[in-house]
DNA sequence: GGCGGCGATACCGCACGGGTATCGCCGCTG
DNA sequence: CAGCGGCGATACCCGTGCGGTATCGCCGCC
């Protein structure tokens, strides 16, 4: 299945093959074999291209998911062995630069309680958290409605706030008690950034790149961008920034998530811990 | 990992071993094997007794989910290369014998959809749709809260009811207008019948065993059992029993669930036919 | 028409998974 | 208390399957 995605991917048996450390002949068995026990078709091959067939396109969500989980039962058992000290513990997947005082009063109350071990902080890209949550890296994760997905986890609302916009101080803007998101979008001189994706390119668009909050902030300060986001952002914010509240802007949800067949002690008393503060 | 959840339920290397088909001494390598990889101890062997390590617990619990998702993308991609004349489609659980009138208007919708295809209905057991949600026998399910468990699953609430007790037409309750599930649990000779769990085994009580609805029925109807169950269930009653609301038994959900990254364009529809009905 | 890129085929060797025989440990029993 | 029996571990052997190298066949392109 590992080598089934790969081909997937790359759409070329060469590069496949040798992404997997193997050579490219007994890649094309290994395909053939799973197709001739699938009983389907799953790639379409000429001798210049190569493309999924719908059955094969089925396959390569379904196992990703699958070697997904078996990576987690790899990690999360790992982790389980080495936990006997009590030194690791648990895995808490968040937004770096997010939620900075819920996280400090979750991990206060979690570390309260009368069983608690060790937690373990995993600081996360955009949207990444889900990720580490499917393959085992996290045992639970701090998300933000409706950016990150909770699609097959379960999940426990912890707070909703409104959002800010983000300007360097001084802006015209920050005069305003309040601004639209139309607004937003369309300052002149301040386009929105843009953010690299879960391959690690950026989208074509106007505004700079950046590639975390640090690097936002300064570009902010600089004037050369903008930035919408929940006003809880303004506890750890620099002092050449302003805020206005966008009051049409979605509110965000912060959601505490575990996987759903977690029956881990320390995942539970965290989410209990969570649903106190 | 099959070969460990094997030793591990059995808690016995030769009946284990036995089950999977191979002989002993290479499974008692292969989890030794594991064990190394992993660099966890799984399970503590005395000569005379095999338990579970709080590690092995841990992978136990990853290690089904998993095989589970591994057995769903072999079993999804089968169904979708079968899919090439449009014959076998989509793939719905639901329980016999419940929700029958909301099925068949469900079907009904989704048939009127432009690009409908054929639905496989897989009647299951008290609380299997899950587990053929989990391993792929089953791309869409119906199930009824707050009896199953809808974990790890993308679900949409179609309607809530009402339970009602079923008896034997002519019982002394029956010209009652509503019973309260004190009342019932306490009926004399009528004790509420057993069904087998997932191991196929009755759990201990006074009760008749029941295998399913018609010998369910049957039971009631000679006047050995009754029994608690949605009110939509009397569309489907025989003329010898008669039901009476039980107002403060929990009322029944009726959802449609299916796994959280399927994207196939048939579940969606079916989805949407759904709550439009 | 020849070249080059790419997947398929042919063939080989080795490592790993599985089988049988046997051991060592320990709890039960007469 | 000694002998038996059940159970997991160990030792050793064998065949299959996976991975590697060499080569072919197809086709688009210069």
């Amino acid at each position: 299945m590992r080598y089934f995605v790969a081909v997937a991917e790359e759409l070329h048996f060469g590069r496949a093959a040798q992404r997997l450390g193997i050579a490219q002949p007994p890649l094309s068995r290994a395909i053939r074999h799973l197709e001739r026990r699938l009983g389907a078709a799953l790639l379409t091959r000429t001798s210049r291209a190569v493309a999924l067939t719908d059955a094969g396109a089925v396959l390569l969500r379904e196992a990703r998911a699958a070697l997904d989980a078996v990576e987690a039962a790899e990690r999360r058992t790992r982790r389980a062995a080495r936990a006997a000290p009590g030194r690791p513990g648990v895995a808490l997947a968040t937004k770096a630069g997010a939620s900075g005082a819920l996280l400090a009063r979750l991990l206060d109350a979690y570390a309260a309680e009368p069983d608690a071990v060790a937690v373990d902080l995993l600081l996360c890209g955009i949207g990444e958290q889900e990720r580490m949550l499917r393959d085992g890296r996290a045992d639970v994760a701090l998300l933000h409605l409706p950016y990150d997905g909770t699609a097959g986890l379960d999940t426990e609302e912890l707070c909703t706030e409104g959002q800010v916009v983000v300007l360097p101080a001084g802006h015209p803007l920050t005069d305003r008690s309040e601004v639209q998101t139309a607004e937003v979008s369309e300052l002149p001189g301040l386009p929105l950034p843009r953010w690299p994706g879960p391959d690690g390119s950026y989208p074509d668009g106007p505004g700079p790149q950046a590639r975390d909050h640090t690097q936002l902030f300064q570009l902010i300060a600089l004037g050369r961008t903008c930035w919408i986001a929940p006003e809880s952002c303004r506890d750890q914010l620099r002092e050449d920034l302003a805020t206005v509240p966008v009051p049409d802007a979605p509110p965000v949800t912060t959601v505490i998530a575990w996987p759903p067949h977690s029956r881990s002690r320390a995942v539970a008393a965290l989410v209990r811990a969570a649903t106190r503060v």
